[in-house]
DNA sequence: CTTGCTGCAAAAGATTTGCACGTGC
DNA sequence: GCACGTGCAAATCTTTTGCAGCAAG
């Protein structure tokens, strides 16, 4: 758990799970681990064709499901508001969304009670695995009367 | 704010935000009032075409903006896996989503620090107006080995 | 060499939209 | 009576799937 770099996870990764390593899932995950603001698949695939070309859509998704179900990357749900979007940022924190143009920053609250896995409701019979936190409202560019074209990040 | 009908509340709001009270109106939000079962708009659909046969799918899209838009109901998201839920109480609570048959309970926390408006993070730079708690995890049934069929509630 | 993964394109599922008619106000 | 809302169907958008060829192990 020393800083290893994506490329070096993902493939520690894959190996462990008997997956196969292959160059677009290494992309894939270095991208994501690369970019800061939660993109979509498709956004996902604009960036990497571009060092990528042959690169579809389709992988992207099936990548990122596969990671997904690894527990590799987190996949994210706004409002139901446009394309899912993900993050391999696996520390606890909360996510700020923008009602406005759909940006996502992260929250990481040192004030705020987040709740802690044992904090996770046990009376409820369910067996509860995770939890997301969300906040809604306006960016500050929104809130400065920018046009909310959306957010870049790096 | 006391013990209204689901149909005056609707009919009050909607006249006060100068829209029209219409049938199909009333029936979609007073179905999402009885409900507990959060659910989605195909839901409703099936619900609501029983006692009124002529209603379309784009008018229970169209009432759920509606009345999300006027901060009557919630729209929920369960991973982005499947359709939208819809959910008329309003009071803050967080939810538990079945990972395994997409169930949503609702969970009230008494014990649990959830995040009052004051805790909303105010150093991002955002103007929060709301918040959302989800726990994943596995129902009662499903936990039970239970197909996970979904829920029914009545 | 074997089998999983990729890329392509079509399919599937959810939600939105255009338009003509009906209806609330 | 006017304009908004409804109903229908087609369009749009996101994600999944089938299949043939390639490449990881």
């Amino acid at each position: 758990m020393t800083h290893l770099s994506a490329t070096e996870h993902i493939v520690t990764h894959l190996r462990e799970a008997g997956l196969r390593v292959t160059p677009q899932r290494i992309a894939v995950y270095s991208e994501l681990v690369r970019a800061h603001d939660h993109p979509t698949a498709a956004d996902l695939f604009v960036r990497l064709r571009l060092d990528m070309p042959s690169l579809s859509q389709a992988t992207i998704y099936n990548t990122l499901q596969v990671m997904a179900g690894m527990g590799l990357v987190r996949e994210l749900s706004t409002t139901g508001e446009g394309p899912a979007r993900y993050d391999a940022d696996l520390h606890p924190h909360a996510h700020l969304v923008c009602t406005r143009c759909g940006r996502i920053d992260d929250f990481d609250s040192p004030a705020l009670a987040m709740p802690a896995p044992g904090d996770f409701p046990s009376g409820s019979g369910y067996d509860v695995e995770s939890m997301s936190v969300f906040f809604y409202g306006r960016c500050p560019a929104c809130r400065a009367g920018a046009r909310g074209d959306g957010g870049e990040d790096g």
